[in-house]
DNA sequence: GGGGCGAGAGTGGCATGCGACACGTCACCG
DNA sequence: CGGTGACGTGTCGCATGCCACTCTCGCCCC
């Protein structure tokens, strides 16, 4: 007989929990913490919350320091481009892949996320918006293919997440986004892999301007808006702008 | 399996062990270990075990199974298409930025790798020709200025090492090995950028076609050989031959 | 009063205890 | 003779014990 409510394992819901902590400012950036503490407000023993921390210290949101606690770390400037520059280098080609690709699922889940990201906008609903802006990704992802390709992708968002989701509205409305996710999507429709490609590689290197910009104006204070760095090792000598 | 030699964190050399013996293939391939067992090979008490396989389980090598064991998964043919899909998207624009960016010591450091891989095939020493060949590329991916993509393509290689390292001699010599990294040690010497990501290129989609062929004809038996497979995403509609 | 130092509290890392579950075995029943 | 179910063994997942080390802070000596 199968058990309907298959709780999830320990582990699992202490890793998600710790994650969203982190994402959520909650476990402030920089910030120590025991294991033994964390352990007793999620209302677990120590071995979980130490595996999940294990976890997140390889996708490098945490690090362990012996006798001393678990460092929340910060998402540099310097970390966005490193993530926007390897989301540049690889989205493009996947969704050109993932253009040929798609099946009759796939593509119905594509406009399941278009279509609760266009609501989320109408309702000003951030957090739904870009809960399925990700998902929208990820389904491209998956469908060029390659499995470690979505995965590490999906991964890097968290990096961005921490910095950016709460403030991306500042320089870009909801509709714009999803202005740029509807013809990401109207170009995988009508075939076109090469301008689905380039679709998102605007997007991409859009979404990495405008967050490095705002970042760094955040760090070097208000005024400061000079910011011009080589994302885009995509091709040879190719224009930047 | 190996005893631990000497200091250095458990965790780490336990890690190193495992890695290593999956990788040689001393942990077969579909097998399941139970973490006692291991952990009483090694000398050590489960934690540091479980922990190091935690790890390993992330990377994809190997997978855990409530009461059962851990198993030591195998890399199949669609892995290593991923793993060098993967490889051929970063690889080649990676060593394009790092041609501009090298230090002294990184220069001199891709010096010392090559000239180890010279000395190694030329004492017809595999074993240490691929461990240079690994450090070569990952001081290139380093000076791309990238950490997480220089740690995630150098994680990429543990998936190849393991089908590919013992038979690799098969179809390429040493020597032609040896030569590939000259043309790309010698192009980013010459501070040619694009030429040295291009002999990036060619360098990493020849070793895939290689072992693409060779392990797709091991698995579908001797005298077949017609291996087409669809790794370059770069660009739009490259002539892929 | 100032500075060095030592004891105590707190921590991560490793070892070990314990319970629930999966699977193979074998005796028992139809 | 075949099917079946209970039991024993082995395993992971989680909890807990233990140790060496770090850092803090207050006390003592100068």
């Amino acid at each position: 007989m199968k058990q309907l409510p298959e709780t999830a394992s320990v582990n699992a819901q202490v890793l998600a929990s710790l994650r969203a902590a982190v994402i959520s400012g909650e476990l402030a950036p920089g910030s120590l913490h025991s294991v033994q503490n964390l352990a007793t407000q999620l209302g677990v023993s120590r071995t979980p919350v130490r595996e999940a921390l294990i976890k997140l210290a390889q996708q490098g949101m945490v690090r362990f320091e012996r006798n001393r606690g678990v460092r929340i770390l910060l998402t540099s400037l310097h970390d966005l481009e490193e993530v926007f520059a390897l989301r540049l280098l690889l989205e493009p080609p996947a969704v050109r892949r993932a253009t040929t690709r798609l099946d009759g699922n796939q593509r119905r889940e594509l406009r399941r996320m278009f279509a609760h990201m266009e609501k989320a906008a109408k309702a000003d609903d951030e957090f739904t918006m870009f809960e399925h802006d990700r998902r929208f990704h990820r389904v491209l992802l998956e469908a060029s293919g390659n499995a470690r390709l979505a995965a590490f992708v999906d991964g890097l968002r968290d990096m961005v997440l921490r910095r950016g989701v709460s403030t991306a509205r500042e320089s870009r409305s909801l509709d714009d986004i999803v202005a740029e996710h509807r013809a990401i999507l109207d170009l995988i429709e009508a075939g076109d892999a090469e301008g689905a490609a380039k679709a998102m590689r605007e997007h991409v290197r859009h979404t990495a301007e405008l967050l490095i910009a705002q970042e760094a104006g955040a760090d070097l204070g208000p005024g400061v808006v000079a910011v011009d760095i080589d994302l885009d090792w995509t091709g040879p000598a190719r224009d930047q702008h």
